[in-house]
RNA sequence: GGCGCCAUCGUCUAGAGGCCCAGGACGCCGCCCUUUCAAGGCGGAGAUCGCGGGUUCGAAUCCCGCUGGCGCUACCA
């Protein structure tokens, strides 16, 4: 039997970084196995619908480089892969469970449903449906009160009064559900549209999904599933309610925990793949050391036993890392087209674009191991592309010359002249300059931090001297003597 | 209130009775390298494995209880 598994998001906002890890999951488990991933939108919510929310979906799966095999955007053959398009396949569902006797029209009122609750809540009493409709009498009297005022009724699942009923997870086991705590739960609502136990039951069946990650969010739920998947003849598919992804103080991943969508990230400069590696790592493991694996990897080891039970906390520090490990590890080729695209969009506007590939390709290797996300690029790097500097009196001085200016501007003169004669290679400059240093009696790194300020408008770059070599011996003249000029 | 899930360094995790007075990674601290910042190397602090009982010659690992955190308890998913 091949293996399918399914994303089945709601289209309701942006989407996840929770909900992305759950989708990762689903596509190794898919890809690991030779099976198939189906994308399908859960859309029964017409009140919490957006619009935008599905292309969002689509676009931050490609992103992360999880591809599917059937869906609302190609199509396959047990389409349609949108539920509001689907909805006689669960009304042809709830009549048959009407028809056995496993289910019962509802026409209390939302009025009444609210007030039960806030009695049993008065009386410390679980909040649950009261079963007014399950029986002929209640539900006649309650159906005459619904049509005078013009509503229309729910369906109810008529959930046995007493036993047991255990369902199987893939991730934690066996449990057993007391079937008295269990509410007569809505299955088709009085639009017309199912509630999600419903739908993703039918729509599993038909679409022969095999197997079903979801959040643990769900565990509480499953009991229902079970009685349903019973009640239609359905042989359950193996499921596993994955632990949940977290902020950093153990509540439930949100705007103010920082970015939470993927698209954040993105923006960035984090790189797919670093977030495909680390996201795979919240609450999966390969072994005890493994940090770093390839998408390969992943498809090859991925194992659903391996998933943990608890909860992980997002750890934003760990991934910065994980980026930069990743941006290291780049094909240079690659690499040179991605700090391109970032500069070309962070650098000051007066910049002329497109820029200069070559030159960024002669800068690239001098950055590449101090950047861990793309947004810092043209920190390390601007002054290649501008010429008009701007830093501070303080900042040309240092500590090493605070107070000292003359002494800085005839130091700075005496290396435009090296500068001037000096053979163009960073090795004959660092020669040079701390030759001159020597002369001068000062640190060569007090001489060199005057001049890293001076030619570059920073205090922290990349080595001054292979630097230098690319911004070229005329520019450079001409920004020794401007911050010269500047201390005069 | 009811029901359920979870519980190893701050965080992600390894661990499926002896290999563990608990290993790796991020972060943190120190040293080395060094022109700044990184990267890299080395070293360190950091978990009485939530607590209490069992079972066992032996428990982070099995059982029970407790505590704590979280979730569900909607005509939301």
């Amino acid at each position: 039997m091949t293996v399918r598994t399914r994303y089945a998001p709601s289209p309701t906002g942006v989407p996840h970084l929770g909900n992305l890890r759950t989708a990762l999951f689903d596509y190794l488990l898919a890809r690991h196995s030779g099976g198939q991933l189906i994308l399908r939108i859960e859309d029964t919510d017409q009140a919490r619908y957006d619009p935008g929310a599905v292309e969002g979906l689509l676009q931050s799966l490609r992103w992360l480089g999880i591809d599917w095999d059937e869906g609302p955007d190609i199509g396959g053959p047990y389409g349609p892969y949108v539920q509001s398009q689907r909805l006689e396949h669960y009304r042809a569902a709830a009549g048959r469970l009407l028809a056995q006797g496993d289910a019962y029209e509802c026409w209390c009122s939302a009025e009444r449903l609210d007030a039960v609750r806030a009695e049993q809540a008065r009386n410390k009493q679980p909040p649950k449906y009261d079963r007014r409709c399950r029986d002929d009498a209640g539900r006649a009297s309650a159906r005459a009160e619904a049509e005078a005022e013009g509503r229309s009724c729910v369906v109810r699942f008529k959930t046995p009064l007493a036993g047991e009923i255990s369902l199987a997870d893939a991730i934690h086991g066996e449990t057993a559900f007391d079937l008295a705590t269990i509410d007569d739960f809505v299955m088709l609502k009085s639009d017309g549209f199912p509630t999600y136990h419903l739908a993703y039951i039918v729509d599993d069946e038909m679409m022969r999904i095999t197997h079903v990650l979801r959040g643990d969010e769900w565990l509480p739920s499953a009991p229902r599933h079970a009685l349903i998947y019973r009640a239609l003849g359905i042989t359950p598919p193996i499921i596993a309610h994955v632990p949940r992804v977290l902020g950093p103080d153990g509540a439930k991943l949100s705007k103010r925990h920082g970015a939470t969508s993927v698209f954040e990230y993105r923006d960035q400069g984090y790189l797919p793949d670093a977030v495909f590696n680390f996201l795979g790592l919240m609450g999966w493991s390969l072994d005890d050391h493994t940090e770093i694996l390839s998408r390969q990897q992943f498809i090859e080891h991925f194992t659903l036993d391996r998933i943990v039970r608890n909860p992980a906390i997002f750890n934003v520090e760990k991934l910065t890392w994980m980026n930069g490990v990743y941006i290291r590890d780049m094909p240079e080729e690659q690499l040179v087209a991605l700090f391109a695209d970032r500069l070309e969009r962070d650098l000051r506007p007066e910049v002329a674009r497109p820029l200069d590939r070559a030159l960024v390709a002669r800068l690239a290797p001098l950055i590449r191991e101090r950047v861990k996300l793309l947004a810092e690029v043209a920190a390390y790097c601007d002054f290649f592309f501008i010429d008009d500097l701007r830093y501070s009196r303080d900042d040309l001085l240092g500590k090493a010359y605070a107070g000292r200016a003359e002494e800085a501007r005839a130091a700075l003169e005496a290396v435009a002249l090296l500068v001037a004669e000096t053979a163009w290679a960073h090795d004959a400059l660092e020669a040079a300059l701390r030759e001159l240093a020597g002369r001068l009696a000062v640190k060569p790194g007090d001489l060199f931090s005057l001049v890293r300020v001076a030619v570059t408008g920073r205090r922290v770059t990349p080595p001054l001297f292979e630097s230098m070599e690319i911004v070229g011996r005329e520019r450079c003249l001409a920004r020794l003597r401007a911050a010269a000029k500047a201390l005069a």
